[in-house]
DNA sequence: TATGAATGAGTCTTCATTCAT
DNA sequence: CATGAATGAAGACTCATTCAT
């Protein structure tokens, strides 16, 4: 008896994993729309199958959401016990960006805290989030990341980073652009401002600097916060 | 009479200004795949209206991405024409991801280029290239932006901020991010060096620096790339 | 005033007119499963002033019918007005097939007497009705015509010439059997017998001739009516 | 899974046959343009099933065509196999008339050649008109029906018998009219000519015998074609 | 037990008909 | 008054889920 049941579970356990494998694939090829058909067809199983092993599409989609969650977990704890902080902390990023944007659209759940109702995914995700957690703040102590970053700042950069690669079809291109967005975090980087349109009645600004404008008592509005910049405009409209 | 479009009436303008307005909406809250019935719905029209001023619902999907390249267009003319070249590139950045990202999902055209099949949007993305290349180009020549990108790296920047922004809740947050990010693309930012893991049989590094390694003759694994690593190592143990 | 309306009057027969005809052309087209609108569309109109001129599209589709029923009323009147009896009558059975087949999908009306329902086009049929019957009754006065058809059956032939005609795709051709069908309805012409299978254990009947057979009392089943038929079938053995 | 088709387990292989049942039924009580789902509701299965079955309604259809073809087929070479040529022939014809004219509009499928566009028809259409044209030159060569004409011919007539009997709703009296059309091809029947209006300017003919007339130098219209044919008309005039 | 057949609600799309312009 | 825009009831088809084999 038990070595029956144990030789079921043996072949439960494989179907399990075609199962997880094999929607994997199909999410990644054909985004979390794809039918679930299609999955049961690529893992070779019925679709009665793969009800057997997830009572809905929705946790099936969850459940291949924490595994990836889990291979993230997993990569982190590797970079945290072999790399100095600075070093294991960016090695992880890129391992996200790595295997996120690899795996299509599956890339969302890194970020996507409500998005997903049910609650499988909360222990996965809460292990992640301490994981980077960990990472960034050893990171931030060892004077490899500015200070004023909390996770949330983290991960929103990441999703961005993997958002960058998969539109950067042009791979090596899109690394690059990807070590430039993480270089951001880096200490003594400048912020860009935004400014507001010049021409904006409510907000007048300097045209060539952007800098913000007070009105002079005489009416005849400004368009310049100095000489400086007037001299430079001046200079362009030369070089046309 | 297949799908006639409909013509220039007053109520048929009037009509498909709020289909488009509609579907923009819809799409933000639920996705591409929102129901057509459900943005006849938010339009107060039939479904039957819909289809007189849209072939299909792909034609929809595409007129709502054209109307927002043309709001992109519209504003990078207007950058280019009232802001220095550093300014207006920034700027224009800017309002893509501002405009983008409060429009959901249709962030994704601005970097789509070959998603979408009918040429329908070719001339709106023709156009909203050549804005971004000349704003571009322009702050290049001013010196404002590194000469080793492109419009593509721009673009799949962009859309990455997008992701950022939308997946930081916290919206001042996230334009601090956003900012991070884009000034990346400022001249002299140095770049992130991806590294592989120390234990990779295949390419040992320091575990400290993350520098490549070459494995003695004498067979012993080494694990620093010199005696400077090995120490900063031991002194992070110490703390630890 | 008067002339007003008689201008109004005039404009709208034409627009009777080009709609009847554009209903004739498209239901001959595309049968008549043509939308509403592609009708509208040929005529040049909107489809508001069809639904003006005929109260459904049913109203219309009758209205069609009852044209082409006119036109064939008007043909055999002058058939009938110009011809010998026999030949007005053949003659105006091939008008009806010449102008039926022409006419696509619309033959059907020739004999359909139940399947419309509204009365609209009684007033025609029934003329239709005794046009024919009149050209019938001359030619089998005059001898031309086997005495034992009613206008039924010669309606359900014609149909079926319509038929043939449509289906033989070379009009030469088509013709031809056309004219061998007609043919039938003159006098002498014998009778094909329909003739169950012989091995029908209910009705056996003589395998060359399929004359019926009566079991011999002996029980050995017999296959020919008789030598003559034994023969033949021998023969035509040996010719294999 | 894009509608996979039905394996051959007992249940489906009996649902299969049901819907298949169902759809012949449904497309003789209301043509071919009978909804799917009424088709289902008759099989008394879902519309799920039906497509399980079939991937689309035209191909539905097909099946139904080509299932009514297999029977023709069967049916014809019962009659080739049992019958002497020329009765097997005729038989043929009559069965065809028969099992089409039940079947209401399915009959198009037998003269169809051209018009479903799809290949699935092509195995049973190939072998229906293999089976036709042997019949027909057997009983050619047994000198049973005419030489001069072919299977297209006979389809073409055959499709004509079917629009007969449908049309005739008596059904004897229907029957009748098939044989006499049938008897159309067998040898010596003479052929109806089709002749102009006697009024045609550019075809005078004979009013009473349809012959071809020339104008007379004189200029002087002639009626008919001779004294005989005066004194027919004149003699029917005193009648009429 | 695993399979895959059946289900039926939901989606896109068409089109006869009505009605505002 | 003619136009053509709006309507909404069907219809074909898909697919998550259940259940018989």
């Amino acid at each position: 008896m038990t070595t029956a049941i144990a030789g079921d579970r043996a072949d439960a356990r494989r179907n399990r994993e075609r199962v997880l494998a094999a929607a994997a694939d199909a999410m990644a090829d054909q985004g979390l729309d794809v039918p679930l058909g299609e999955i049961a067809r690529r893992a070779g199983v019925g679709a009665g199958t793969v009800y057997r092993h997830f009572p809905s599409k929705q946790a099936l989609l969850e459940a291949v959401f924490a595994r990836h969650l889990e291979d993230l977990i997993a990569s982190g704890e590797r970079r945290a016990a072999r790399y100095a902080p600075t070093e294991a902390f960016f090695g992880f990023l890129l391992d996200i960006v790595e295997l996120s944007s690899r795996r299509g659209h599956i890339c969302d759940v890194v970020t996507a805290d409500t998005s997903w109702p049910r609650p499988v995914l909360t222990a996965s995700r809460l292990r992640f989030r301490q994981v980077l957690a960990a990472l960034l703040h050893a990171a931030q102590r060892a004077g490899g990341v500015r200070p004023d970053v909390d996770p949330e700042d983290v991960l929103a950069l990441t999703a961005g980073c993997v958002s960058t690669l998969t539109a950067r079809h042009d791979r090596p291109a899109g690394l690059k652009l990807v070590h430039l967005t993480l270089d951001g975090l880096r200490p003594c980087t400048p912020v860009t401002k935004a400014r507001p349109f010049r021409d904006d009645p409510q907000a007048p600004c300097c045209a060539e600097c952007g800098t913000g404008l007070t009105a002079r008592p005489t009416g005849r509005p400004i368009r310049y916060c100095g000489p400086t910049c007037r001299q430079r405009a001046h200079r362009r409209r030369l070089a046309g």
